[in-house]
DNA sequence: AGGAAGATCTACT
DNA sequence: GTAGATCTTCCTA
C-alpha cells in the first residue's frame, strides 16, 4: 500500500485529521506488523490554540509542533503515551492526534501488549493504541511518510462526508469554538459518540 | 518540590 | 454512566 506523502501533512490541521480517518496506521516491529484503520483523530494548533502543547510557545519538548510535517509528536499524559502526527502549513504549528483505531492486523500481539482480551478496547482511545501498537517515547521524531519508518501511514478505505462526525474536543480544559473533533459514524471502535 | 495534564481502569449506583 | 484512584512526564515556583 502506498505511504502518505509529506504534501499530504503540510496543510490545515483539521483538514488533515479529516483526512486521515479510513487510512491504516501500520507499525513494522520485528517479526511482526500491526496495523489498524484510524477512526477518530482530533486537530491541534499552535499559540491561538489554549488545549494545544504548543500554546506557551515554544520549548524542547513541543519542538516537533514547530518542525516538519509528517513526523511523530509523542508526549505523555496521564501515564499514557499519545500519538500525535505533525501537521501545518509551511511556517505554521499544529498535529493531529490519533485517538482510536479498528485493529487489522497482528490483533494477538495488540492484546498481548495491552493485557487485555476485550477487543472492543483494544485500540479505541489515545493512551490505548499507542500500548497495543508499542508505541512511547522512542519512537518520537519519526518520519511516518518514510515507507521504511517504524511508524508509517498507508493509503485505506475512502470514507464518504455523510460518515464523518464532529464533536469538540475530548478533555481538553478549553476548548476553541470550532470542532476539531473527528470520526468515523458508527464505528464500534471509536471512544466515544 | 508540587501540581497539572488531550486518560484509563475498576467498582460501584 | 459516573466517581475515584492511579498512571509519568513536564512546567512553574
Amino acid at each position: 500500500m502506498k505511504t502518505l506523502p509529506r504534501s499530504f501533512y503540510a496543510r490545515d490541521p483539521a483538514a488533515a485529521a479529516r483526512e486521515l480517518l479510513g487510512k491504516i496506521l501500520v507499525r513494522r516491529l520485528t517479526g511482526h506488523v500491526l496495523s489498524g484503520k484510524i477512526v477518530e483523530t482530533e486537530a491541534y494548533y499552535g499559540e491561538n490554540d489554549p488545549a494545544s502543547k504548543a500554546y506557551r510557545g515554544r520549548k524542547p519538548f513541543n519542538e516537533p509542533m514547530f518542525r516538519e510535517a509528517g513526523k511523530t509528536f509523542i508526549y505523555m499524559v496521564h501515564g499514557n503515551w499519545l500519538l500525535n502526527i505533525v501537521a501545518h502549513q509551511e511556517g505554521e504549528v499544529g498535529a493531529v492526534l490519533i485517538r482510536a483505531l479498528e485493529p487489522l492486523q497482528g490483533i494477538e500481539v495488540m492484546k498481548r501488549n495491552r493485557e487485555a482480551e476485550n477487543l472492543k478496547a483494544l485500540t479505541s482511545g489515545p493512551g490505548r493504541l499507542t500500548k497495543a501498537l508499542a508505541i512511547t517515547r522512542d519512537l518520537n521524531g519519526v518520519d511516518v511518510t518514510d515507507s521504511h519508518s517504524d511508524l508509517t501511514v498507508v493509503e485505506g478505505s475512502f470514507v464518504e462526508s455523510f460518515e464523518v462526525c464532529t464533536s469538540h474536543r475530548i478533555g481538553v480544559k478549553a476548548d476553541l469554538p470550532q470542532k476539531l473533533r473527528f470520526y468515523v459514524k458508527a464505528n464500534p471502535f471509536v471512544s466515544r459518540s
